[in-house]
RNA sequence: GCGCCGGUCGAAUAGCGGCUAUUUCAGGAGACUGUAAAUCUCCCGCCUUCGGGCAUCGUUGGUUCGAGUCCAACCCGGCGCA
């Protein structure tokens, strides 16, 4: 892997590039689609690829429970496996640490939202209660994670050396070390603990992964050595003080690129990707994981990450939650019955470009499949072209022009 | 005409003497950020200062401390017999 900085933003962190991969090239800032299973859901590869995707993110633990790394291995390895014939990352498992463990059952998110109006407070009493009858799924040790299985119940342990080997089998071209996402609830004292964990599993993860090349190289005499890149992963929570240790010590470790992990304030991402991404060599690629939204992006990549991915796009898309340029809209909500227009107007989607909103809006009543496919490919289209727009903007040196005019539209308004 | 069933919030249901009438679907709205997720939450008779208030189980009477529930008559609907 290798990677390449094309341009910077003048007075900001930010920067477009490129991420050279075995199977292919990334251009930064790009959003990496989510197909934790080895698919993303509803949508076929070539779906995902004709609407501008460079490249697909899976999931360490989902393709171990099933169909079990070998599997993937035996079918040719992850792009084969699933027919994705460019770039592929593969989460560690370590935010089912936290999905799992904490956060099972219940209403936290690992971003914290600001104080929600007086307007709700029955809503807020329900929140984080964890629900009856649900035990949480991992339980975090100084070796790893002993999960449960969401599928069985049956019991399943990582370590980093684990998560590793299970990665150099599913055979991604970037993979990250094993990390704990902890949850924004979590009281300074743990994230500080949690963090240092995780630079222990960091350093066991490097460590397993260059013992994996060395044994490739020898077993694969003459052939070319196992390019397969690891980022390590920034924890640290939301203070300022263990974000910066945490990327000093990750970002002194011989990692390919960095991954930011774990759980922010959603009014000040820019803020703690900058106290990292500060610290953090210039010359290595950094993805922030799991952001984002689009407000996101901006303050992230003025702020120094390359790559990004998030389920948001394709679940909210399932779930009924459409983006525009003037906000999400809901597809379910009675005034789109007769909307006999695209999702909207100026899209080149191939949704837009054939379907109208009240169709799918239709389809989504009736729980026709094709719902989740269309409206998938809009909020994928979406969202990887704004990525893409905000590279140009940097490469043309309009970003701040790019930046204002979009937020300045995305609210969410009524579309009649 | 006789007999037997049955009429519960848009639909379908539960409830068979005890106070707050159940559940599912439909309908309305919202949430979702490294996927436990085609999921989840709230509302869904009327009014409300969001604390609650007032109605309501075909209709009308009755029995009872108390009736959707028991009794009677009537009105609808289905089936059977004439």
């Amino acid at each position: 892997m290798k990677f390449t900085i094309e341009k910077k933003l003048s007075g900001k962190l930010g920067r477009a590039g490129k991420i050279e991969t075995p199977h292919g090239i990334i251009n930064t800032p790009a959003f990496i689609v989510v197909g934790t299973k080895a698919t993303v859901k509803a949508m076929t590869p070539e779906q995902v690829k004709d609407l501008g995707a460079q490249a697909v993110l899976a999931n360490t633990y989902h393709l171990y429970l099933e169909p079990g790394e070998k599997i993937v291995k035996n079918g040719g390895g992850l792009h084969k496996f699933m027919n994705w014939s460019g770039p592929t990352f593969t989460d560690s498992g370590g935010f089912q640490a936290f999905s799992l463990g904490v956060a099972f059952g219940t209403t936290i998110s690992k971003l914290s939202k600001p104080q929600s109006n007086s307007f709700d407070e029955r809503e807020k009493k329900s929140e984080s209660v964890r629900s009856e009858g649900m035990p949480p799924l991992a339980k975090i040790t100084e070796d790893g994670v002993i999960f449960k299985s969401y599928r069985d119940g049956s019991e399943h342990f990582f370590s980093p050396e684990k998560s590793i080997e299970i990665q150099n089998s599913i055979g991604a071209d970037i993979i990250f070390a094993f990390d704990e996402c902890t949850s924004p609830t979590a009281d300074k004292k743990y994230q500080k603990e949690a963090m240092d964990r995780t630079h222990r599993w960091a350093t066991r993860s490097l460590a397993r992964h260059r013992e994996l090349q060395v044994e490739s190289t020898k077993s694969k005499v003459g052939e070319k050595k196992s390019e397969q890149a690891i980022f390590g992963v920034v924890q640290g929570g939301r203070f300022e003080d263990l974000r910066k240790e945490s990327a000093g010590v990750i970002g002194s470790m011989d990692f390919d690129g960095f991954g930011i992990g774990g759980s922010f304030d959603k009014e000040d991402i820019g803020t703690a990707v900058s106290w990292v991404n500060k610290e953090l060599p210039e010359g290595k690629p950094r993805h922030l994981l799991g952001i984002g939204e689009p407000e996101d992006f901006f303050l992230a990549i003025e702020n120094g990450c390359d790559t990004f991915d998030c389920v948001a796009p394709t679940r909210q898309a399932r779930n009924g939650t459409l983006y525009t340029k003037q906000g999400k809209i809901h597809i379910d909500n009675a005034k789109y019955r007769e909307y006999f227009a695209p999702i909207e107007a100026d899209c080149m989607c191939y949704t837009c470009s054939h379907y109208t909103l009240a169709y799918i809006a239709y389809l989504a009543r009736t729980k026709e499949l094709l719902a989740h496919t269309l409206s998938s490919i809009h909020n994928l289209h979406f969202i990887v072209h704004l990525v893409e727009d905000i590279r140009q903007s940097i490469l043309n040196e309009t970003f701040d022009k790019f930046k204002n005019s979009f937020l300045e539209g995305y609210r969410k308004t009524e579309k009649n």
